[in-house]
DNA sequence: ACAAAAGTGTTATTATTACACCCATGA
DNA sequence: TCATGGGTGTAATAATAACACTTTTGT
């Protein structure tokens, strides 16, 4: 009997945070299906391309994000795989959705594509597809992942003090955090915060110390969001 | 431009706790390519079915293990996506691997699929494709999974012990723990066992308590193993 | 009675929380 | 000098780790 084939696209989920609010990079579509909604920047992959390779490439052809705008700040990876028959009314589409994080960059020059707000994505729903459910995926996994690794640091410039590191988890999880505990918190794991020696005012006050992410992945023990939120799992059957 | 069309598999790594060991579900190939080696029991999904169902179909199918064979208890959730190009050498196939937690069972009434120790699987490397890989994803993500989760009951029978619960992590993670200080972890989180009013006698000493699984799916704070394994991430561009 | 495993108590150590307080800059 | 945010100290609470010790069975 012979093998089904099917359409296989890679879709993102590139969040940043500007102007303290979780944004993500969506696509304003312009022609049927859902004409005038907001959708995933995505692609089809190519034959002889690995995923990570494809996600790489739409990142700067839908994106309008160049791979490295700053050396080793941006960060991908797999997030989940969504493939329920009638998801694209088109024609049956296998989709391995990416997370991407990234600092507040300028997004691409074409008008199409636009940091919107989070927030306003879930609850207006104008989504395309499924893909308001992919955002939260990735969202939810974003929010997670920052409890116990260093990924918050990939929202941040090069160099950031604690305090805008601080601003990243209270924008991501919606909720304030002690400035006092959390310096201490991070300053005192291990290789988690390179000190770079400057010094800012940026932010206005006493001039904060810069630092450079470290080389540690994990963060033990972890930061701990209280409200563990109803965790949604991504697939089950 | 026409859209590529790919084979897409669903994988299956399907985990249990049998003689002391940790051991995975593996079929043994008869045919080329990689004739005589192990590998993950799958299959191609149908076209007019969702992924989980297309796991859950292939469990049967191909695992022996109906959906339910005790209610609750089987655990399944999506694990990662492969699809570099050259992975199957006879045609690109891009594979959805599905984790699968279950009791000591036993499998398919037929020879070709057995439960092999996951040590010597990761060893001695006689693995079809990148199964072995796959396979060390499922395995490291059951692993961080018990940290924070209340998978471990689902290595379970329906109601167990203490002991019992906790010799599932010994072996997952293969390191000892303290049996008093476990005791109290988990007896003292909140809905994560249901004490039945039984006791058994079947480990020997004295009568333990037989709890069934609660209804948290998180435990705060996790338990903790020390050495966080240099953990590989499942995918990274 | 004894071995074996379940389960409880206790204490030292570590981590988190919730503050008071001081420090270094720009305006 | 004052407002603003950066950074340190400290004491109460909670969690963990490492034990000694008691309980209840089968043999």
């Amino acid at each position: 009997m012979p093998v089904p084939r099917l359409a296989v696209t890679v879709d993102l989920v590139v969040l940043t945070v500007r102007e303290q609010r979780l944004c993500a990079l969506m696509w304003r579509r312009d022609h049927d299906p859902y004409n005038g909604c907001w959708s995933l920047p995505g692609g089809f992959i190519q034959l002889d391309e690995d995923l990570p390779v494809a996600a790489s490439r739409l990142m700067a052809e839908r994106a309008g994000l160049a791979d490295t705008p700053v050396q080793g700040t941006l960060h991908l990876e797999q997030l989940a795989t969504y493939g329920y028959p009638d998801r694209d009314p088109r024609q049956r589409v296998v989709s391995v959705a990416y997370l991407g994080l990234a600092p507040d960059l300028p997004a691409s020059s074409r008008a199409q594509v636009l940091w919107t707000a989070v927030d306003d994505l879930i609850n207006h729903d104008r989504a395309a597809f499924d893909h308001r459910r992919i955002l939260c995926d990735g969202v939810e996994r974003a929010r997670a992942k920052l409890e116990y690794t260093s990924l918050a640091a990939a929202f941040c410039p090069p160099e950031f003090t604690v305090a805008e590191l601080r601003r990243v988890y209270e924008i991501v999880w919606g909720s304030p955090l002690d400035p006092r505990n959390f310096h201490r918190k991070v300053t005192g794991a291990d290789r988690f915060l390179i000190p770079t020696g400057r010094t800012t005012t940026r932010d206005g006050g006493r001039p904060a110390r810069l630092y450079t992410r470290g080389d540690a992945e994990q963060l033990r023990p972890p930061m701990l969001r209280l409200k563990p939120l109803t965790g949604h799992l991504v697939d089950r059957a």
